[in-house]
DNA sequence: AATAAATACTTAGCCCACTAAATATATCAC
DNA sequence: GTGATATATTTAGTGGGCTAAGTATTTATT
């Protein structure tokens, strides 16, 4: 029954993101934040000042997406937008100082997650797992 | 670095998800359903005449969702709502003979996306994901 | 220089999913 | 039987994510 096993493990995949997402989201309301949200700042964590269409790319998302996602961080106080001088096409995306405060408390959260993931999972079958997943991501590309 | 191993095993499968679900619901946009919808659907499949809280407690969602997909597959044709006699608080869900015909080219799509996610994993490596995934899955409960 | 094509972003409109609050109906308790 | 509580669903509003179409601005072509 190979049919059963791949049935069981999309369907492990299904139900593990869904729920992820709906933890990690009740964790994020604590701090104002939405789940999402904390993966686009903390690509600005590593350095802000760039563009939407660079956080498309991080994102892997489409344009409309940050459009939105930028205006929701930008009303709550989280980051501002400042159009590039030399290109007026360009929206660059800067952190506040709310934002910046964010990183550590984020960071918490997510270890916390993390953790409670794979908390029951040898670190060689953490390994061999990591293998299996990287396997699937490119088997997608 | 047990760190780097377990952000990559996170990190490996939100990617995983989310392009999961891009490509499967590209895939059904031929069928004219949206990501989501096949999931409820199939639990149709098994049996018509449910409540929409028995629908909730499969798709493992809360009341509203499925008020708004059951409202978008009644526009569509696929589904029909009739209240119970017995109990007029619950509204039951009917497939149409649309919705029945679906059945199979949902099918053949989900298999395919399926096959395209592990067609390099091995046997063994199957089972052993399978394990390791219900195992993270429980985790989360 | 004037026009065409490419790039960056926004708007409008869907869908999935959620919370909080409202509505309708059923059931329970006194 | 009447009031209180529980159950099933809907409405309103928010966010992530998408596509299609629109707006600016820049760059390439002629």
């Amino acid at each position: 029954m190979k049919d059963t096993v791949d049935c069981d493990i999309r369907q492990s995949l299904d139900r593990i993101s869904s729920q992820m997402r709906r933890d990690y989201s009740e964790s994020l309301r604590e701090l104002n934040l939405y789940v999402g949200q904390d993966n686009l700042l903390s690509r600005l964590w590593v350095g802000d000042g760039i563009t939407q269409m660079q956080l498309c790319e991080h994102l892997k998302c489409e344009p409309p997406t940050i459009t939105n996602m930028v205006k929701s961080l930008e009303q709550n106080g989280f980051i501002y937008r400042e159009r590039d001088k030399q290109d007026a096409r360009v929206m660059r995306i800067y952190l506040t100082d709310i934002g910046k405060e964010l990183e550590k408390p984020v960071e918490i959260r997510w270890k916390q997650q993390q953790e409670k993931l794979l908390h029951t999972i040898l670190p060689e079958e953490r390994l061999l797992l990591r293998r299996l997943l990287k396997q699937m991501e490119s088997n997608l590309l």
